[in-house]
RNA sequence: GGGGUCGUGGUGUAGCUGGUCCAACACGCUGGCCUGUCACGCCGGAGACCACGGGUUCAAAUCCCGUCGAUCCCGCCA
């Protein structure tokens, strides 16, 4: 049995004309005219489609209703060149399943909403309401469910992983400290552990899941709490392998978008991005003398690339290249976590990589260390204990495969394909040092 | 953690080299007009002690100090 075995969408209209239905949704829009003439424009998950009032009977019994009411229609389909979607709807009776009689905290049935981001926020529950903003995370859930048919068809297991653990993982800095029954707990900052231990289970795994940073970041790019998509896979060559897989996740995922998505994508203008066959690569020291040679600055000392950096390698990549994403491979061992594979040829520098996508770090990946000699050395020459990480360090003890993986962010995969100014707009309730509410 | 900018009706802004501001415009709300509106249009109305506290001055939304709040940049990261 159907769950809307009478209920006619808003989409739904063509297929109906002549017939009486019965819709519901809210009022999206109430346009008064003369003579007690009224158009309603009733939005459900479909869209929004017109409701024409012309009955006193049906005008008096919407009579003081504002927007964002919820109500129940019975009416007749009619063809009409002149409403917007080619249909509407006559001679509707109401009920009001909720009334609102109160005006809503900014306008959010016009093209743009007229709020600053932190008024939005405070509202987020009417503010997205507004199809602009829909669209924005119907996107972010087509990508992520994207990401795991590409995945899935690659022969990869989708796993949960905890996000409440016992000891802090990766740099134990930047963790949330919480208690648990009496004892010290903290939210997972990163499934990388576990995906890895995984990897000694099923060869490839993903997961699509909130990581926790405690960074005390304030910008237009950072989140406190966001969603990570990781993937980790057994057998590789090196991070080659890796990157292979990646670009073809990310290919994966903007032909899903495509093909699922084009009212959004419509919607919210997107700019489609260039993506070639193999996404162009850059080493990292490489990447540091371009930026002296054609910017000037020299930051050929760092062991890291600056946000500013990161925008002019992304245009060189759109220029050079016709490519909207540009892989940097090789970052200094200094800068990458214990786990991180040097390059065997130079190992001073890893064999990791970062994504840029127009110019913002997307994705951070790269080969792992599999063999447990391999993970004591490391540990030792930074002064880190064996026990903090004990079970970890079991998987190596026990046959390790080559492996490797990466972690994309999904909230910045969003803001840099439909061009938002603040990481912020593609978080349903986003989580930054100030907000906690809503 | 360091630095910059901002705070004016429910929302977004103008005013801010002090007086003509008991604060203007747009959206929203509201009373009325219009039988094809769809960011409709037209005529009215309500709604702000100009973030808060102190100071300078004959006079403060406007200048100064402090507090709180917001926002952006850097560091760090995805």
């Amino acid at each position: 049995m159907e769950v809307d075995m009478e209920r006619v969408l808003s989409s739904e209209l063509s297929s109906h004309t002549g017939e009486r239905i019965m819709m519901s949704g809210w009022m999206h829009r109430i346009r008064k005219l003369g003579s007690g003439m009224v158009f309603v424009h009733l939005r459900d998950r479909s869209g929004i489609c017109q409701i024409v009032v012309e009955a006193p009977e049906a005008v008096a019994s919407i009579d003081g209703l504002l927007v964002e009411s919820v109500i129940q229609v019975e009416g007749t389909v009619v063809a009409e060149p002149q409403a917007a979607g080619g249909y509407e709807v006559h001679d509707p009776s109401f009920t009001v399943l909720s009334p609102v009689t109160e005006a809503l905290p900014f306008p959010i049935n016009k093209p743009v909403i007229n709020a600053h981001l932190d008024t939005f926020l405070d509202h987020a529950m009417v503010g997205l309401r507004a199809p602009s903003k829909q669209a924005i995370f119907k996107l972010s859930a087509a990508a992520a469910h994207g990401f795991r048919e590409v995945l899935d068809s690659k022969g990869f297991t989708e796993v949960a992983t905890p996000k409440i653990i016992g000891s802090a993982s990766e740099s134990g800095a930047n963790v949330f400290a919480i208690e648990y029954f009496g004892k010290q707990a903290y939210l997972a900052q990163s499934p990388q552990f576990y995906k890895q231990m995984m990897v000694g289970i099923f060869e490839r795994v993903y997961e699509v899941a909130p990581v926790f940073r405690a960074e005390p970041h304030q910008t237009i790019r950072h989140l406190n709490e966001y969603v990570s998509m990781d993937a980790e896979m057994g057998f590789i060559k090196d991070q080659t392998t890796v990157m292979a897989l990646l670009t073809d996740v990310i290919r994966g995922i903007l032909s899903y978008l495509t093909a699922h998505c084009a009212k959004e994508l419509e919607l919210l203008k997107v700019a489609m991005p260039l993506t070639p066959e193999t996404f162009p690569r850059v080493y990292f020291p490489d990447a540091q003398q371009w930026i002296f040679e054609h910017h000037g600055e020299d930051c050929r000392a760092e062991p890291d690339l600056a946000p500013q950096h990161e925008k002019w390698l992304g245009e060189w990549a759109n220029e050079t290249f016709q490519s909207d994403f540009l892989f940097v491979t090789g970052y200094p061992m200094v800068k990458r976590p214990f786990y991180t594979a040097p390059n065997p040829d130079d190992p001073k520098y890893s064999n990791s990589f970062d994504l840029l996508f127009r110019g913002t770090e997307l994705v951070t990946g790269g080969q792992r260390l599999n063999k447990f000699e391999d993970y004591a050395r490391a540990l030792e020459s930074r002064g880190m204990t064996q026990e903090a990480v004990a079970a970890y360090l079991e998987t190596f003890r026990f046959g390790m495969p080559p492996h490797g993986g990466f972690a994309i962010g999904l909230e910045r995969f969003i803001m840099q394909l439909t061009g938002l100014t603040n990481l912020r707009e593609a978080a349903l309730f986003p989580r930054d040092m100030e907000r906690l509410q809503p």
